[in-house]
DNA sequence: CTGTAGACCTGGAGGC
DNA sequence: TGCCTCCAGGTCTACA
Protein backbone atom coordinates (compact mmCIF):
# COMPACT_ATOMS: atom_id res chain seq x y z
CA UNK A 1 0.00 0.00 0.00
CA UNK A 2 1.85 3.15 0.91
CA UNK A 3 5.00 4.87 -0.69
CA UNK A 4 6.92 7.63 0.65
CA UNK A 5 3.99 9.76 0.05
CA UNK A 6 0.77 7.93 2.01
CA UNK A 7 3.72 7.27 4.46
CA UNK A 8 3.68 11.09 5.02
CA UNK A 9 -0.10 11.54 5.50
CA UNK A 10 -0.17 9.60 7.54
CA UNK A 11 2.85 11.05 9.80
CA UNK A 12 0.90 14.58 8.88
CA UNK A 13 -2.32 12.94 10.71
CA UNK A 14 -0.90 11.44 13.42
CA UNK A 15 0.32 15.46 14.62
CA UNK A 16 -2.61 15.84 16.87
CA UNK A 17 -1.61 13.31 19.16
CA UNK A 18 1.66 14.96 20.15
CA UNK A 19 2.12 15.36 23.81
CA UNK A 20 -1.02 13.38 24.20
CA UNK A 21 -0.40 10.39 26.79
CA UNK A 22 -1.00 6.65 25.85
CA UNK A 23 -2.57 5.11 29.29
CA UNK A 24 -2.76 1.89 27.93
CA UNK A 25 -1.44 -0.30 24.68
CA UNK A 26 -3.06 -3.25 23.43
CA UNK A 27 -1.18 -5.67 21.09
CA UNK A 28 -3.81 -8.77 20.09
CA UNK A 29 -1.13 -9.87 17.52
CA UNK A 30 2.72 -9.71 18.81
CA UNK A 31 3.98 -11.68 15.13
CA UNK A 32 4.19 -8.74 12.09
CA UNK A 33 7.28 -8.92 10.08
CA UNK A 34 9.28 -9.11 13.01
CA UNK A 35 8.13 -9.43 16.21
CA UNK A 36 6.43 -6.52 18.90
CA UNK A 37 8.37 -6.23 21.45
CA UNK A 38 6.24 -8.21 24.31
CA UNK A 39 6.82 -5.66 26.79
CA UNK A 40 5.75 -2.80 24.95
CA UNK A 41 2.62 -2.16 26.92
CA UNK A 42 4.61 -1.31 29.69
CA UNK A 43 6.95 0.89 28.46
CA UNK A 44 4.65 3.28 26.67
CA UNK A 45 2.57 3.44 29.10
CA UNK A 46 2.48 6.67 30.78
CA UNK A 47 4.12 8.10 27.77
CA UNK A 48 4.20 11.11 25.68
CA UNK A 49 5.04 11.04 21.68
CA UNK A 50 7.05 13.78 22.16
CA UNK A 51 8.30 14.02 17.83
CA UNK A 52 6.75 12.64 15.35
CA UNK A 53 8.99 12.11 12.47
CA UNK A 54 9.31 10.28 8.91
CA UNK A 55 12.41 8.51 7.33
CA UNK A 56 11.87 6.78 3.97
CA UNK A 57 8.79 4.81 4.53
CA UNK A 58 8.98 4.91 8.41
CA UNK A 59 7.42 6.40 10.73
CA UNK A 60 9.56 7.52 14.09
CA UNK A 61 7.56 8.41 16.49
CA UNK A 62 9.73 9.84 19.73
CA UNK A 63 9.19 8.84 23.43
CA UNK A 64 11.15 10.11 26.59
CA UNK A 65 13.02 6.73 26.81
CA UNK A 66 13.25 5.05 22.83
CA UNK A 67 11.66 5.72 19.84
CA UNK A 68 8.61 3.92 17.92
CA UNK A 69 9.83 2.86 14.66
CA UNK A 70 6.71 1.99 12.49
CA UNK A 71 6.65 0.43 8.60
CA UNK A 72 3.29 -0.34 6.81
CA UNK A 73 4.42 -3.08 4.52
CA UNK A 74 1.95 -3.43 2.15
CA UNK A 75 -0.66 -3.24 3.40
CA UNK A 76 -1.29 -1.32 7.03
CA UNK A 77 -2.38 1.60 8.00
CA UNK A 78 -2.99 3.65 11.21
CA UNK A 79 -6.31 5.22 12.36
CA UNK A 80 -7.47 7.36 15.03
CA UNK A 81 -10.86 6.84 16.26
CA UNK A 82 -13.08 6.72 19.23
CA UNK A 83 -12.64 4.30 22.16
CA UNK A 84 -15.96 2.34 21.18
CA UNK A 85 -14.64 1.08 17.94
CA UNK A 86 -15.44 -2.26 17.11
CA UNK A 87 -11.71 -4.07 16.56
CA UNK A 88 -11.95 -6.07 13.95
CA UNK A 89 -10.14 -9.32 12.53
CA UNK A 90 -6.60 -7.46 11.75
CA UNK A 91 -6.59 -4.32 14.13
CA UNK A 92 -3.69 -6.14 15.56
CA UNK A 93 -2.30 -3.00 17.78
CA UNK A 94 -4.35 -0.05 19.59
CA UNK A 95 -2.28 2.98 21.84
CA UNK A 96 -5.12 4.32 23.89
CA UNK A 97 -4.48 7.90 24.81
CA UNK A 98 -5.97 9.18 27.92
CA UNK A 99 -7.24 12.50 27.59
CA UNK A 100 -10.19 12.52 24.88
CA UNK A 101 -10.94 8.69 24.49
CA UNK A 102 -9.29 8.55 21.77
CA UNK A 103 -7.19 5.69 20.19
CA UNK A 104 -4.75 5.16 17.38
CA UNK A 105 -4.84 1.47 15.66
CA UNK A 106 -2.64 -0.16 14.04
CA UNK A 107 -3.88 -2.46 11.37
CA UNK A 108 -2.51 -4.79 8.62
CA UNK A 109 -3.98 -7.65 7.29
CA UNK A 110 -0.52 -9.07 5.34
CA UNK A 111 1.63 -8.38 8.40
CA UNK A 112 4.47 -6.96 6.52
CA UNK A 113 4.59 -3.88 8.75
CA UNK A 114 6.60 -3.28 11.56
CA UNK A 115 6.28 -1.91 14.80
CA UNK A 116 9.72 -1.92 16.36
CA UNK A 117 10.67 -0.50 19.85
CA UNK A 118 14.64 1.25 20.09
CA UNK A 119 16.66 2.88 23.04
CA UNK A 120 18.76 4.02 20.32
CA UNK A 121 18.92 6.72 18.10
CA UNK A 122 16.66 4.84 15.53
CA UNK A 123 19.09 6.23 12.41
CA UNK A 124 21.64 4.14 13.92
CA UNK A 125 19.23 1.02 13.77
CA UNK A 126 19.83 -1.82 11.75
CA UNK A 127 16.79 -1.16 9.02
CA UNK A 128 17.42 2.41 8.74
CA UNK A 129 21.50 2.99 8.95
CA UNK A 130 21.76 1.63 5.25
CA UNK A 131 19.01 3.99 3.79
CA UNK A 132 20.05 6.21 0.96
CA UNK A 133 18.76 9.90 0.46
CA UNK A 134 15.42 11.21 1.20
CA UNK A 135 14.46 11.94 -2.47
CA UNK A 136 13.05 15.76 -1.69
CA UNK A 137 16.82 16.26 -0.10
CA UNK A 138 18.95 17.90 -2.08
CA UNK A 139 20.96 15.07 -1.34
CA UNK A 140 19.57 13.43 -3.90
CA UNK A 141 20.37 15.14 -7.10
CA UNK A 142 21.70 14.63 -10.58
CA UNK A 143 25.17 14.40 -10.01
CA UNK A 144 24.47 12.19 -7.25
CA UNK A 145 22.13 9.37 -9.45
CA UNK A 146 24.48 9.99 -12.37
CA UNK A 147 27.65 8.98 -10.08
CA UNK A 148 25.55 5.85 -8.31
CA UNK A 149 24.13 4.56 -11.43
CA UNK A 150 27.21 4.24 -13.84
CA UNK A 151 28.62 0.98 -14.21
CA UNK A 152 25.40 -0.21 -13.17
CA UNK A 153 23.28 -2.62 -15.84
CA UNK A 154 20.53 -3.17 -13.89
CA UNK A 155 17.37 -1.83 -14.79
CA UNK A 156 16.34 1.78 -14.12
CA UNK A 157 12.98 1.09 -12.33
CA UNK A 158 14.75 -1.30 -10.63
CA UNK A 159 17.37 0.92 -9.31
CA UNK A 160 15.20 3.91 -7.90
CA UNK A 161 12.81 1.43 -6.01
CA UNK A 162 16.51 0.38 -4.33
CA UNK A 163 16.34 1.99 -1.14
CA UNK A 164 19.84 1.94 -0.64
CA UNK A 165 20.08 4.55 -3.75
CA UNK A 166 17.15 6.50 -2.76
CA UNK A 167 14.32 5.73 -0.41
CA UNK A 168 10.52 5.99 -0.80
CA UNK A 169 9.85 5.16 -4.09
CA UNK A 170 7.61 2.52 -5.05
CA UNK A 171 5.73 0.37 -7.12
CA UNK A 172 3.35 2.90 -8.10
CA UNK A 173 5.73 6.54 -8.40
CA UNK A 174 8.56 4.59 -10.11
CA UNK A 175 6.45 3.75 -12.67
CA UNK A 176 4.83 7.20 -12.78
CA UNK A 177 7.96 9.06 -12.55
CA UNK A 178 9.56 7.61 -15.53
CA UNK A 179 6.73 8.11 -17.62
CA UNK A 180 7.00 11.96 -17.18
CA UNK A 181 10.49 11.65 -17.82
CA UNK A 182 10.05 10.11 -20.91
CA UNK A 183 12.00 6.79 -20.09
CA UNK A 184 10.89 3.38 -20.13
CA UNK A 185 11.38 1.34 -17.02
CA UNK A 186 13.69 -1.45 -18.89
CA UNK A 187 15.89 1.04 -19.81
CA UNK A 188 19.21 -0.39 -18.57
CA UNK A 189 20.73 2.23 -15.69
CA UNK A 190 24.22 2.58 -17.29
CA UNK A 191 22.60 3.70 -20.69
CA UNK A 192 20.89 6.89 -19.54
CA UNK A 193 22.02 10.06 -20.67
CA UNK A 194 23.13 12.89 -18.17
CA UNK A 195 20.33 14.93 -19.37
CA UNK A 196 18.22 11.77 -18.65
CA UNK A 197 18.78 11.73 -15.35
CA UNK A 198 18.38 15.26 -14.52
CA UNK A 199 14.80 15.24 -15.83
CA UNK A 200 14.12 11.75 -13.80
CA UNK A 201 15.52 13.62 -10.88
CA UNK A 202 13.12 16.13 -11.38
CA UNK A 203 10.18 14.25 -11.74
CA UNK A 204 10.87 12.05 -9.13
CA UNK A 205 10.95 15.03 -6.45
CA UNK A 206 7.54 16.47 -8.89
CA UNK A 207 5.50 13.26 -8.55
CA UNK A 208 6.53 12.91 -4.81
CA UNK A 209 5.78 16.54 -3.77
CA UNK A 210 2.33 15.96 -5.62
CA UNK A 211 0.89 13.07 -4.47
CA UNK A 212 2.02 14.15 -0.82
CA UNK A 213 -0.51 17.49 -1.87
CA UNK A 214 -2.82 15.00 -2.79
CA UNK A 215 -2.95 13.44 -0.03
CA UNK A 216 -1.48 9.91 -1.26
CA UNK A 217 -3.06 7.50 -3.78
CA UNK A 218 -5.86 5.05 -2.47
CA UNK A 219 -5.79 2.01 -4.14
CA UNK A 220 -7.46 -0.62 -2.08
CA UNK A 221 -6.73 0.11 1.38
CA UNK A 222 -4.91 3.41 1.86
CA UNK A 223 -6.96 5.51 3.97
CA UNK A 224 -5.22 8.56 6.32
CA UNK A 225 -5.63 8.51 9.48
CA UNK A 226 -8.71 9.92 9.58
CA UNK A 227 -10.57 7.32 7.22
CA UNK A 228 -9.97 9.79 3.94
CA UNK A 229 -8.90 8.64 1.11
CA UNK A 230 -6.47 10.05 -1.23
CA UNK A 231 -6.73 11.11 -4.67
CA UNK A 232 -3.36 10.83 -6.45
CA UNK A 233 -4.60 8.04 -7.94
CA UNK A 234 -6.82 10.07 -10.23
CA UNK A 235 -3.64 11.43 -11.53
CA UNK A 236 -2.31 8.28 -12.73
CA UNK A 237 -0.48 8.50 -16.13
CA UNK A 238 0.52 4.94 -16.44
CA UNK A 239 -0.04 2.72 -13.54
CA UNK A 240 -2.81 0.32 -13.17
CA UNK A 241 -4.05 1.86 -16.69
CA UNK A 242 -2.73 -1.17 -19.23
CA UNK A 243 -4.64 -1.66 -22.16
CA UNK A 244 -6.12 2.34 -22.15
CA UNK A 245 -4.98 4.66 -23.78
CA UNK A 246 -2.14 7.04 -22.93
CA UNK A 247 -3.38 10.65 -21.84
CA UNK A 248 -0.34 12.36 -24.28
CA UNK A 249 -0.58 10.35 -27.32
CA UNK A 250 -3.73 8.21 -27.22
CA UNK A 251 -1.45 4.85 -27.64
CA UNK A 252 -2.15 2.07 -25.71
CA UNK A 253 -0.28 1.68 -22.29
CA UNK A 254 1.60 -1.55 -21.83
CA UNK A 255 2.53 -3.65 -18.72
CA UNK A 256 5.38 -5.78 -18.35
CA UNK A 257 6.92 -7.71 -15.00
CA UNK A 258 10.65 -5.65 -14.55
CA UNK A 259 12.40 -7.24 -11.50
CA UNK A 260 9.20 -9.03 -10.25
CA UNK A 261 7.09 -6.24 -10.35
CA UNK A 262 4.41 -4.88 -12.80
CA UNK A 263 5.46 -1.64 -14.90
CA UNK A 264 3.57 0.62 -16.68
CA UNK A 265 4.73 2.35 -19.46
CA UNK A 266 3.85 4.43 -22.97
CA UNK A 267 5.57 2.87 -26.12
CA UNK A 268 5.58 6.37 -27.56
CA UNK A 269 5.95 8.90 -24.93
CA UNK A 270 9.16 6.72 -23.09
CA UNK A 271 12.20 5.63 -24.78
C1' DC B 1 30.57 -5.93 -5.11
C1' DT B 2 26.10 -6.78 -8.37
C1' DG B 3 22.03 -9.09 -9.42
C1' DT B 4 18.18 -12.49 -8.77
C1' DA B 5 14.77 -15.49 -6.63
C1' DG B 6 12.33 -16.69 -2.70
C1' DA B 7 10.36 -15.66 1.53
C1' DC B 8 6.91 -13.59 4.66
C1' DC B 9 0.96 -13.19 4.71
C1' DT B 10 -4.04 -12.36 3.60
C1' DG B 11 -7.70 -11.27 0.52
C1' DG B 12 -9.79 -10.06 -3.84
C1' DA B 13 -10.58 -10.98 -8.73
C1' DG B 14 -11.29 -13.93 -12.44
C1' DG B 15 -11.57 -18.57 -14.72
C1' DC B 16 -13.92 -23.01 -14.77
C1' DT C 1 -21.43 -21.62 -4.69
C1' DG C 2 -16.60 -23.53 -4.56
C1' DC C 3 -11.99 -24.33 -5.80
C1' DC C 4 -7.87 -22.86 -8.14
C1' DT C 5 -4.49 -19.56 -9.69
C1' DC C 6 -2.68 -15.17 -9.92
C1' DC C 7 -2.06 -10.67 -8.26
C1' DA C 8 -1.29 -6.72 -4.82
C1' DG C 9 1.37 -0.31 -2.46
C1' DG C 10 7.48 -3.79 0.62
C1' DT C 11 11.92 -5.33 1.49
C1' DC C 12 14.87 -8.67 3.90
C1' DT C 13 17.78 -12.77 3.25
C1' DA C 14 20.24 -16.25 0.95
C1' DC C 15 22.62 -17.51 -2.88
C1' DA C 16 24.88 -17.38 -7.74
Amino acid sequence: MPELPEVEVTRQGLIPLLKKTIIRVDVRNYSLRWPIDNNLENILKGQEILNLQRRAKYILAKFTNGTLIIHLGMSGHLCIMPLSSKVKKHDHVDFIFGNDGQLLRYTDPRRFGSILWTKNNPMDHKLLCKLGPEPLNQKFNDEYLYRILRGRQQYIKSLIMDSSIVVGIGNIYASEALFYAGIKPQRRANRLSKKEILILVKYIKEVINNAIKKGGSTMSDFFDVNGENGYFQNEHKVYGREGLSCFTCKSIIKQKRIGQRSSFFCRECQK
